[in-house]
DNA sequence: TATTAGCACTCTATTGGGGCGAGTGCTAAC
DNA sequence: GTTAGCACTCGCCCCAATAGAGTGCTAATA
C-alpha cells in the first residue's frame, strides 16, 4: 500500500510531532509547525484519508490524530531505507564515553547502560553465545581426590569452568598430558567442532581417558548453554520517565517482564534472525505482553560471526531516529571491541 | 520510655490493623475489631495520649491514626524480644520449595527470589564475601606467551580467576611447581592470611618468582574486592503491589535505587554489624533515600564465619511478623546449604 | 477518678454540573 | 482541488454541594 507523496509527508509530520510531544496532533498544530502550504482544512481531509487507510487513529471525536502501529511501521520502514545516509551521527553519541570494561561481563553491563542512557529506554544486551567462537584452550586442574576443574578459555577471553567428579583417579601429570593433547587437536576450532571431535576421539581410543573425555564432553555441553546470567538490562527505570508508563498497572507489568530474564533472552534471540537493525512495533511482537512497547534490536559480531543480540525496549512512542542510530552504533562498537580482544588473544 | 500495659496493647492493635488494612485506624474500628472492653471514647483518649508521646500520628484532623516510625520501632522491638518462641513457623514457609542451585550464584539468585515470594517485598542477597573463607587451592595455568591464568578456589567451591601478563617467561612446569609450593604454604588459610604470607614470601626469597608472586598478590587483591555482580535482587516488582508505591514518582525512585547495586551493597553491608535480625524502619536508614521503606536484614554464615547479608526491602507498612520469620528462616537455610557444601568440599 | 455518651466541628473524598477549548466534519464558496 | 466558516462533539478543569468518617471536648455516670 503506497501513498501519495504529499500524504506521506503529512503522515511523517504527524508521527514526528506525536513522537516529540506525546500529544494527539490536530490540523492546526500541524499547519503551524510544518510548512506544507496547505490550510488546516486540507490537512484535515488528508488526515481523514490516512485514518481510513489505517495509519492514524482517533482517541475520541474531538481529539487530534495519533499513529497506529501500522503508521509507525510505514514511518520506520521509510527511516531505515533512507538511513544509509547516517553519516551525521548524533553529537551526543560521539561525545559519549566509550566502553572500557575489562572482562566480558563488565563490558556487557556497561553496554546496556550505555544504550539506556543514550536512548532513554531500557537497554538490553545478550552476552555472546559463541557456538562459532574459537576455543583457545582447555585446561584440567586436579583439585582434591577425584575432583577436577575443567577450564574453557575462548578467544575473546571468556573463562568458563566446570567442576566434575571422576570415577578414576588421574594424576595431574596425566591431566596435563591430556590437556596439551586436546589443545593440539582442538585449538582454533569452534565449539561445535570441538564437541564433534571429542565424540570421535572417544570412539577412536576407547581405553584411555574415556571417563575424563565423557565428562569433558558433558561439561562442554553445559558451558555452551545460556542462562539468565547472560541477559543484561540497564536503565530500566529510564522507561518510567515516559508518560506512557504513568499507569501503575503498566509499570508493574513492565518490571515483571524485565524480571523474567529467561523469557527476554528467548524473545531477543528469536527476534533477530538476519543481520542489521530490526524494529518491532507495539503488538508486532507477540512474545512481549506489555502493551505499548517497541523494541529496536541488532546483533553484534566477533570477527565474522554473529554472537549476540542487543537493543532497546521502550514505549511505542520513542525517538526512533535517534534510537536506531544508538543501537546501530552500539552494536558496531561492541563488535569492534570484541574483535580487538580476539585479535589481541590470537597475536600472542 | 515505657507504656502502660493497656496502652501498649492499643498501640499494637492500631499497628496491626494498619499493617493489614493500610487504612488509618479510627476509634470505632478499633473498638469493633479488637475486644478491649473499652468504649471508642476511651480508646480515643488513649490514642491521643499515644500520639502525644510520638507513637502515632494523624494524616489530618478527621482521619484515624497511623503509626509513626517510632511507633513501628516500639512494635517491632516487642516482636523481636518475644520471637524466641517462633517454633510455630508459618505453614507457607514450611511447604515452600527449598533452594537447589548448584553453583553459588544460582543459589543466591534463588534465595533472593525465595525471599521476595514469601515476603511480598523485594528480596536482596549479597553474595558471600569470604575474607575469612579458606582458600583451598591456587592454580596457575600458562595460556600463551606470557599470559597466565590464576585460579583461586575457595572451600565453598567458588572459583575466581584472573588473567595476568608476566614480564618473564615461565614454563608450565615451573608454574606447577610454584603452585604446589604455594598450596603447601597456604592451604586452609584465610585470604587475609594468604595475602600476608605472600608478602612475607616475597621478602624472603627475593630472587625467584618475584614477578609472579607480585602478580599473584595483586590478583588476590582484586579477587577479594566485591562488585555489583555480588548483589542479587529478586522480585522487585512485588513491591509495586503495595498501594504505598502507587505514586509514580516513588516507584521511579525505588527502581533507580535498585539499579544502583553498588550503593545497595554498601547499604546492606554497613547495616549489619552484629549477628541476628535487624530491622530498619523508614527514615532510620539514612542511606536509602526512598521514603517509606523498611529493611529487614540478617546475615548468613559458612561454618562459623559470617560471610554475607540478606534481607528484604519493602514498604514501611509491611507484615513484619511474617517477614522477620522469612528472613530468619532464609538466612539459616542458606547457612546450612553453604555449610553442607563446605563439608562436602573438605571431606574429599 | 476513670469511663462513657453525646455532640459540634473539621476535614476529605465524591459527585455532578457548567464552561472552556481543542478539534473535527460538513458544507458552501473560491 | 482547496479553503473558509460554522455547528457540533467531547474531554478536561473548576467549583460547589454533600456525605461520611473521625476527632475533641464537655458533661454525665459508675
Amino acid at each position: 500500500m503506497d501513498l501519495e507523496e504529499r500524504n506521506k509527508k503529512v503522515l511523517q509530520a504527524v508521527i514526528d510531532s506525536y513522537i516529540s510531544t506525546g500529544a494527539p496532533v490536530g490540523s492546526n498544530v500541524l499547519c503551524k509547525r510544518y510548512d506544507f502550504g496547505l490550510s488546516p482544512a486540507t490537512l484535515r481531509n488528508i488526515m481523514a484519508e490516512l485514518e481510513e487507510k489505517g495509519f492514524l487513529s482517533h482517541p475520541h471525536t474531538s481529539a487530534g490524530r495519533i499513529p497506529t502501529d501500522q503508521g509507525y511501521r510505514y514511518y520506520i520502514d521509510g527511516l531505515i531505507s533512507t538511513s544509509n545516509e547516517v553519516d551525521e551521527i548524533d553529537g551526543q553519541i560521539r561525545q559519549a564515553p566509550t566502553l572500557q570494561g575489562s572482562d566480558v561481563k563488565e563490558l556487557m553491563a556497561e553496554a546496556s547502560q550505555f544504550l539506556a542512557t543514550l536512548s532513554h529506554c531500557a537497554g538490553v544486551v545478550i552476552a555472546p553465545n559463541e557456538p562459532e567462537g574459537q576455543y583457545k584452550h582447555i585446561e584440567f586442574v586436579r583439585l582434591r581426590g577425584r575432583e577436577v576443574l575443567i577450564i574453557f578459555v575462548t578467544a575473546t577471553g571468556t573463562v568458563q569452568n566446570k567442576l566434575i567428579d571422576l570415577d578414576e583417579r588421574i594424576s595431574q601429570h596425566e591431566l596435563s598430558y591430556f590437556s596439551s593433547y586436546l589443545d593440539d587437536e582442538l585449538e582454533q576450532r569452534t565449539l561445535p567442532e570441538v564437541r564433534r571431535r571429542l565424540v570421535e576421539q572417544m570412539q577412536e581410543q576407547k581405553q584411555v581417558f574415556t571417563g575424563l573425555m565423557e565428562e569433558t564432553y558433558r561439561a562442554s555441553q553445559e558451558v555452551q548453554g545460556r542462562d539468565k546470567e547472560t541477559v543484561f538490562i540497564g536503565g530500566a527505570s529510564q522507561m518510567l520517565e515516559s508518560p506512557e508508563f504513568a499507569n501503575v498497572e503498566k509499570m508493574r507489568a513492565l518490571f515483571k517482564a524485565f524480571e523474567d530474564k529467561y523469557k527476554l533472552l528467548k524473545l531477543l534471540d528469536r527476534s533477530v534472525t538476519a543481520e542489521g537493525i530490526k524494529v518491532f512495533i507495539g503488538s508486532e511482537n507477540p512474545y512481549f505482553e506489555v502493551q505499548g512497547c517497541s523494541m529496536v534490536v541488532s546483533n553484534y559480531r566477533v570477527g565474522a560471526n554473529v554472537v549476540g543480540t542487543l537493543g532497546v525496549i521502550g514505549p511505542t512512542r520513542m525517538q526512533y531516529k535517534q534510537v536506531i542510530q544508538v543501537v546501530d552504533y552500539t552494536a558496531k562498537l561492541l563488535s569492534r571491541l570484541l574483535g580487538e580482544r580476539l585479535q589481541k588473544g590470537l597475536d600472542r
